[in-house]
RNA sequence: UGAGUAAGUCGGAUGAUCGCAUGUUCAUUUGAGCAUGAGGAAAGUCCGUGCUCCAUAGGGCAGGAUGCUGGAUAACGUCCAGUGGGGGCGACCCUAAGGCUAGUGCAACAGAAAUAUACCGCCUAACUCGUGUUAGGUAAGGGUGGAAAGGUGAGGUAAGAGCUCACCAGCAACUAGGCGACUAGUUGGCUCUGUAAACCCCAUCUGGAGCAAGACCAAGUAGGGACAUAAAAAGGUGGUUGCCCGCUGCCGUCCCAAUGGUAGGUCGCAUGAACCUAUUGGCAACGAUAGGUCAUAGAUAGAUGAUCAUCUAAAACAGAACACGGCUUACAGACUUACUCAUAUC
RNA sequence: CGGGGUGUGGCGCAGUUUGGGAGCGCGCGUGGUUUGGGACCAUGAGGUCGGAGGUUCAAAUCCUCUCACCCCGA
């Protein structure tokens, strides 16, 4: 994972914000959409309302860590933002794990699952 | 041993694997090695500075801030040493603490009366058999209130009253000590409500905005820029933080594909009112001199994480965004030093 | 990062400037009216004035600290 992999510019926020699909569980939201490169770019968002610098930015790195180690079985193509909710704060980083991959599954972004037209 | 007061320190550590940011060396397409990598409050943004820009920052008014004294400091609403007041047996702690005797305002309800007074009461005189009525004196006692015109005691009086005296409190002047806040003493007249975190007066300070400040390079897009004061300088029309004075642009001409400048990039950006050691001035805050140290965070969707093992067990509050000096607020637990009181023993 | 505002019964607000009684509308309870309901009439309950401290005789109001929410600028 390298860093054009991650999406940084307001513009391409704003895009997927609002011109992409959007997939949910208790702990996440997920938004995605295809950006036309040949590589995957992804960007994190964690509000204020999840609690102070120290828990936003630990939510962060933990969600960032998974999302590396991962980062190989996901497929090329696409634009995704994660947002995670407030119960993230009470869970582990094993539930946190799982959590991600259910919402990729739901999505359909791993390498040997279907297309995702968003 | 128990209870307490003050000051200060730490605030998870070590190892292994994967991964991040900056600097540097080697390679120079990918990359590899080494070093370093959040706090005591980084927080709140409550003050003060440095630094940057503003075409008016100049003069005056208004507004704002501070408010016992002396000192420290780049500066401060901070700190130190004192003074007065308050609390504690004590160590010690707290203190927006200038001026209502410059002026104005306000003081609900209660109470007879709220800055002036006579409801009950006390006393005297007249009238009445008498309960009492009328006129006058009084501020001791009662009741109301946060506050009723010094307090306590004695003398005095028809009853009373600083009316007189003693002590105490307060005020003014003088003398002595202290740089000063103030303290001590003497004398005097004889007493003055509270509120300035009410307007205000006095003393001191005060231009505004803020690193997303601002400087440089510069796609797209768009026409823009420079100079001058000639008939008149009077006038008109704009700008200049609230106002006035004052200051200033335009009411002309010329030039240019370059100029200005958005996205984006580079700088600002970390050597600083820095830290350590020694000597030295000062009660202290703090300073002076000499030597030494510095790659020791510097990002821009924003770098410290994940897993395992051991200690003892998972640890509190909490994450730099231009920098610094303070203040305030949050904080699990552990520790150090000095002092006070109580009890017991020697 | 900077600037500004709000917090008062269950809900929406006034009162804060100039300190002394905590109020208004809707809603709620009870009674009346109606065959019954609505509307209407009468009456009643309900508020640590976001929190802590201070000034004052007295604080929703003045001062300091603090918490939450909202808006604006770049």
């Amino acid at each position: 994972m390298d860093e054009k992999n991650r999406l940084k510019k307001n513009e391409d926020f704003k895009k997927v914000y609002k011109y992409g699909k959007s997939y949910y569980n208790r702990n996440l939201v997920m938004y995605i959409k295809k950006n036309g490169l040949d590589y995957t770019r992804v960007g994190f968002t964690v509000t204020k309302k999840i609690g102070n610098s120290v828990v936003r930015n630990k939510i962060r790195r933990r969600i960032k860590e998974i999302v590396r180690q991962n980062f190989i079985s996901v497929k090329e193509g696409y634009d995704i933002i994660l947002v995670p909710k407030k119960n993230v704060v009470d869970i582990n980083f094993q539930e946190l794990e799982s959590a991600v991959f259910h919402i990729f599954k739901l999505a359909h972004v791993f390498k040997n699952q279907g297309e995702n037209n968003g």
